[in-house]
DNA sequence: TATATAGGGCACCATAAGGTTTCATAAGAG
DNA sequence: CTCTTATGAAACCTTATGGTGCCCTATATA
């Protein structure tokens, strides 16, 4: 739930690559380290801390556990950007805030 | 120049507080460390690894070394997000629509 | 010149992070 | 019931990380 824990989980490389993987088709552990030249008990270290910045979800079925991307948890990455992000991208701040005053002029009148 | 250095350096709260106070203004080493519970070589580590990021640049003035943001090292994160947030883009510009909907019929009637 | 100030650099320390091996359990398949 | 497969979990190792204290150099300034 904390933003840390999300700047933490795609810090890590192959945390991106899984996520990267996870976007095309939900999989569950063993499928995932069949990708890394790593050992399954490293990959599920590495699921959990993408669960614990809720990047993911798991979903049990009989004796799998499928893990699904979550990206809307991402938004909290794009939110922290946009605070410089006008720097090159005047055009979403732009769109980000004109929704925001014009629900706030809403919610006021 | 990596894009992981960038990913690094953003994953410390130290780091991107210090992302955010030279967002405001360039300093030193030492002004910056004035504003932690932590002694100055702890944050000069800390901007070397933004430096390292090409999130901040160096300019040297007389005795003092000044620390400028470079915020279009962030552009590489924003890229990366893109790949994604395509998830939470169409929300927004549906709820975005909404508004504008709800607005022009609000000044019609 | 003497002294305070800004900063670099190194040695060191504790903990976290990423990985492995090994063992245990739960659920399908024969 | 037995065997295989999918996974969790604990113990352990190595290296990276974030921090400290100490000492050095360079530039202002009294």
């Amino acid at each position: 739930m904390s933003e840390q824990a999300i700047f933490q989980a795609i810090a890590d490389p192959t945390r991106r690559e899984i996520i990267s993987l996870l976007a095309s088709k939900p999989l569950g552990v063993n499928a995932i380290s069949a990708h890394f030249d790593m050992t399954r008990p490293a990959v599920a270290k590495h699921l959990k801390i993408l669960e614990r910045g809720n990047l993911i979800s798991v979903q049990a079925i009989g004796r799998e556990r499928i893990n699904h991307l979550e990206p809307l948890a991402l938004k909290s990455i794009e939110d922290w950007l946009s605070h410089y992000s006008h720097f090159w991208d005047v055009k979403l701040s732009t769109l980000k805030s004109t929704i925001e005053n014009k629900l706030s002029t809403e919610t006021k009148s």
